[in-house]
DNA sequence: TCCTAGCACTCTAATTTCTCGATTGCTAAC
DNA sequence: GTTAGCAATCGAGAAATTAGAGTGCTAGGA
């Protein structure tokens, strides 16, 4: 357990390190606190040995280790409300009625992504509130149909299938099949259900059902797919920590994984902190996050950056986007 | 005018410098030639004289200037054919005839990024070819339609519009005076069209005309805008003379701007080369461009990378691509 | 007239040395 | 428990040194 004086100075180092991204000596400590650098020294000393800590080389001033995040994170860190500049910004877009959810969160971590410095990405994808509510297919000519997806919950997808050489009858029966069997069906179930359900009855009553099977596949495992978006990649290159050309093409690499990036779900619906090595993506790095549900979508926002970073902004930020989407 | 010599000097320096990013002393070269080192300094110092070699400093080997490189290009660039791997890879994405032609050329251009280690862009259009026969739209529930665009060449392209409180009716009228109107108009103009001719149609006839023109309009633009894409961007990373964060944030910016993009647009049938201070883009780079066309959709593909670059190459790669694309 | 061997000169890049200042840990006194 | 004082440590940057690659020029030879 931590003296308060011992708190008040991880407190300090931590948020002058953010601040400053420099060791932070006992000098510019003892100045704020009413005791002599020596005392400051010996605390240092005590913290660093408690993991908390770490200097860069002998003569250094102190770092905060990854566990010094994590106790400032869990412990001394406070939650200020946003700036008025902030919300006036963040208000623009969803003050913007007219834009669908996706194009929300775009904006949005566009601008934190801006204000901050940091890299954000979306996971979305249709809530599994959505069951399908009818399929509706329109011929255009002999080789292309839109199929028009409508889900309970008011969302429309439409997509363009190529299919040559398939009967307009084949397709109405096989339009009228899927809609009896699958009709009520949550979104991210569909493809399954097609799959092992009615696929087999398509394949006993329609001639051509390979075509039709797999352009409907197609549709499905199209529209409850994860949408994933990366967005201020660009400001990993603002941080010094990652001012070299080998680390910046490693995450950069990272960023552009979508297998990776899909990991990064959350489900817990907190607003969650991996700092470092707690996290799967790069040791170096700290990762924000947090889940977001509405009857239309849900998903994860995450902010990237250095574990150098401002945990109390990127925090309140979060919070706020969260609750303004989840609000609406 | 070059004498052989001359000419046969400057294209050892050009390839030599390529694929070393070194300055190219006299010993490499006289080695190759026979004759002493004495000799072919003086004629680099006739060449350096010309303006189509320079030096990093007094004592340095020569590296080709951009009118060194110009005149490589010109006169000197032999084309090799392609590796008989480069095709076999190429061919896997053009033999697949499932493929729309948008992803043909991503694919390509992702292919060429990986074996060249350069970037690609590509910007496409629906060609002006194409020409409006229909549109349909299809009412979902009271507040989404579906529209379709259909042109003679048989692109079908559709998209969800929202337009809440507007009567069955008076989409239904709206639809068939666009239709009577439109029907055959170049799809890049259509846009233009809608606003000067049939807008005041609509506003005559229909009550509910702003919503609808609105949404008729963002249908026709989205539809006929310019598509840009980006591959291979972290490719930038892997030359040595985009090694400073410096220049790799501004490099990046400028590929994530598509207004800058769209100006990328090549007119001309060639296979153009542009070096340097040639290109709009950045002064340390060299972009390489074609354009293609097909009866559905034209644009451009370019090839980014340092000026430095693989010259023959490139030039290969684009050239097959363009073929295939235009041959199907 | 063209070519080339030879040589002094130049400049970079890498290595070493030196210095300055920030910061520490320790000790002894308060 | 706190603090003043001090020697010790180390990095960052400046200055000096060195090695080597490459040049330009000159003078003699084909």
């Amino acid at each position: 357990m931590l003296t308060k004086r011992q708190e008040s100075i991880l407190k300090m180092i931590v948020t002058e390190y953010i601040k400053l991204a420099k060791p932070v000596g006992s000098k510019l400590i003892c100045d704020k606190l009413n005791c002599s650098s020596a005392t400051v020294r010996n605390e240092m000393m005590q913290l660093e040995e408690l993991g908390l800590l770490e200097k860069t080389h002998t003569s250094s001033g102190r770092v905060p280790s990854e566990k010094g995040y994590r106790y400032y994170v869990d412990n001394l860190m406070e939650l200020k409300e946003l700036s008025g500049e902030e919300v006036y910004k963040l208000q623009t877009v969803f003050n913007n009625s007219g834009l669908e959810l996706s194009d929300v969160l775009n904006r949005s971590l566009e601008i934190i992504s801006d204000i901050t410095s940091y890299t954000s990405i979306v996971l979305d994808t249709k809530s599994h509130d959505n069951k399908l509510k009818e399929i509706n297919v329109v011929p255009v000519n002999n080789e292309v149909l839109v199929a028009i997806v409508v889900t309970d919950q008011g969302i429309v997808e439409n997509k363009t299938m190529k299919v040559s050489g398939v009967s307009l009858e084949e397709v109405k029966k096989t339009v009228k099949l899927i809609n009896d069997l699958i009709v009520g069906t949550p979104i991210d179930e569909v493809s399954a259900k097609l799959e092992f359900e009615i696929k087999p009855v398509i394949a006993k009553y329609v001639k051509q059902h390979e075509i039709l099977y797999n352009a409907f596949y197609d549709v499905f495992t199209d529209i409850s797919s994860k949408n994933v978006s990366v967005v201020g990649k660009n400001n990993i290159l603002k941080h010094q920590e990652f001012n070299d050309v080998e680390k910046i093409n490693d995450i950069f690499s990272k960023l552009d994984d979508k297998n990776m990036l899909e990991n990064i779900e959350e489900k817990d619906n907190n607003i969650n902190i991996y700092i470092g090595h707690e996290n799967k993506m790069d040791p170096d790095v700290t990762v924000i996050k947090t889940n977001y549900k509405t009857h239309k979508d849900e998903g994860t926002i995450a902010i990237v950056g250095p574990k150098r970073m401002d945990y109390d902004r990127v925090v309140n930020l979060l919070d706020y986007i969260k609750k303004q989407i989840e609000g609406d």
